[in-house]
DNA sequence: CCTTTCAGTTAGTTA
DNA sequence: TAACTAAGTGAAAGG
């Protein structure tokens, strides 16, 4: 290997991308051509894609992507896991299949001519992080109740109420009543307010006590708020952002711990 | 421009690569880098990535692909219509920077190293076609009624009923009954059923004649039987390749009769 | 292996 | 532009 495990061609004839196929194949490696060419595929559905200039990608776990000069998503593709092989055509195009059992799907690409393509064999144990799910938004209202209001206290969080299913986080305000929270990483729609209306009204008829309701969320779409009126319910807006400062603030602070020992 | 209008950079030095993306956004390219990178993303949600080797693929439209060696998907990503830069940091890093606006949102890639770097003016104006869709099947049980039952005549598609949306097809069948036809393109799944339910009630509330109800689909799910036999419905397998014969036939006829003249 | 649910969903269509 | 819906959805979690 040339240079850190990468083989590029430029301009190679068909038959040395063949070949440069079936090696990214034996050595694990990405493997990705550039040309025209036309594309195939047979499955759930089928499709045809007559020539144009595209960029094929073989991964080394056997998922193909085949890209246009546009948009995010692939004309082509196929999930990983398929078996893929490579070959001339009796007119000396260059033939890449990728095939599927379950379910049986095939993707066929023929390249005209390659532009050209490249080997790498790629290592890749990065750590990835998402921030903020709903996940990350309970831990948020955990950590600081007063995201919800002032004087909020959570007495349990995920608490299943009979079979209405799970609310996101059960505790008291202020006076002592009991607030149910509902959490919406997105800007909150009526089924929202439907699915904490079941919540609070389950609540409701198995305790002697007040219960309140509140949906904390980005935003309120506007089709909610005769829903949310009606129920009795209330609204919060609590940014994302909100939310991941305040989980950034208890990791530098369990940093500091652990640095402070 | 070298070849085919594709320029490769082997082992690139970072400001190099940030020359590349600058000319690949002016000339319209697309640009590829393969090399070891970190990632940051902040707007709906935020993520981190940490260092690994990836593929970065810049679009001419504006769209940007992180992928790792393995998976379908990006793990970084940001749709058409951004605005792309690219810089060297005080640390001699390659920095590129993809933000968007509605909503707000930025990708950041810092390249510690660029094994490789491709700019590609490519060209597709190939026509992507996808067999066989819903409408498709609609198509074929048009051209062809005997997918449904022999003897069915379709009368119209598409009609509109009451407030509860459209049915696929409605036509009579042998005995001058009405007939109603749902189409799925997938196994058909209880959601299936409920649709036709109401369509078939809609249109027994209005007319003064028997009506049947009948879903055309590849498979019916199991969990659909009880609803489908408890509703009084039919249901007929036809498979995708089916219609899609049926629609090739007649695009092959449509050719013939084009030839003739 | 199948079902359910979610996604920084994306993409297309229509009001 | 915003809301709605489908996707060869893919991917993860649970049975």
């Amino acid at each position: 290997m040339p240079y850190h495990g990468t083989k590029l061609l430029d301009a190679p004839r068909n038959d040395e991308c063949a070949k440069l196929i079936e090696d990214g194949i034996r050595t694990r490696s990405l493997v990705i051509l550039v040309g025209n060419c036309r594309v195939d595929y047979d499955g759930r559905a089928s499709s045809t894609l007559t020539p144009g200039e595209r960029l094929l990608i073989i991964k080394p776990d056997g998922s193909v992507l085949v890209h246009r000069p546009t948009g995010y998503e692939p004309v082509n593709w196929q999930p990983p896991g398929c078996l893929i092989a490579s070959a001339l055509t009796p007119e000396g195009e260059l033939r890449m299949t990728a095939k599927r059992i379950t379910p049986r799907e095939t993707l066929t690409v023929y390249f005209n001519e390659v532009y050209y393509a490249s080997l790498s064999a790629l290592e890749d144990a990065g750590e990835f992080n998402l921030y903020v799910t709903e996940s990350d938004m309970k831990k948020a209202v955990l950590l600081k109740p007063d995201l919800v209001e002032t004087n909020f206290t959570p007495r349990s969080s995920e608490r299943p109420v009979g079979d209405s299913g799970f609310m996101d986080v059960l505790g008291e305000d202020g006076d002592g009543n009991f607030l149910v929270v509902e959490l919406k990483r997105t800007p909150a729609g009526p089924d929202a307010v439907l699915q904490l209306s079941r919540y609070v009204n389950a609540l409701r008829t198995k305790v002697n006590k007040k219960v309140r309701g509140i949906i904390l969320a980005p935003a309120i779409r506007r089709e909610a708020h005769p829903l949310l009126a009606g129920a009795g319910l209330e609204f919060k807006a609590v940014s994302l952002r909100r939310c991941s400062e305040i989980l950034r603030v208890t990791r530098d602070r369990k940093v500091t711990d652990f640095m402070k020992t």
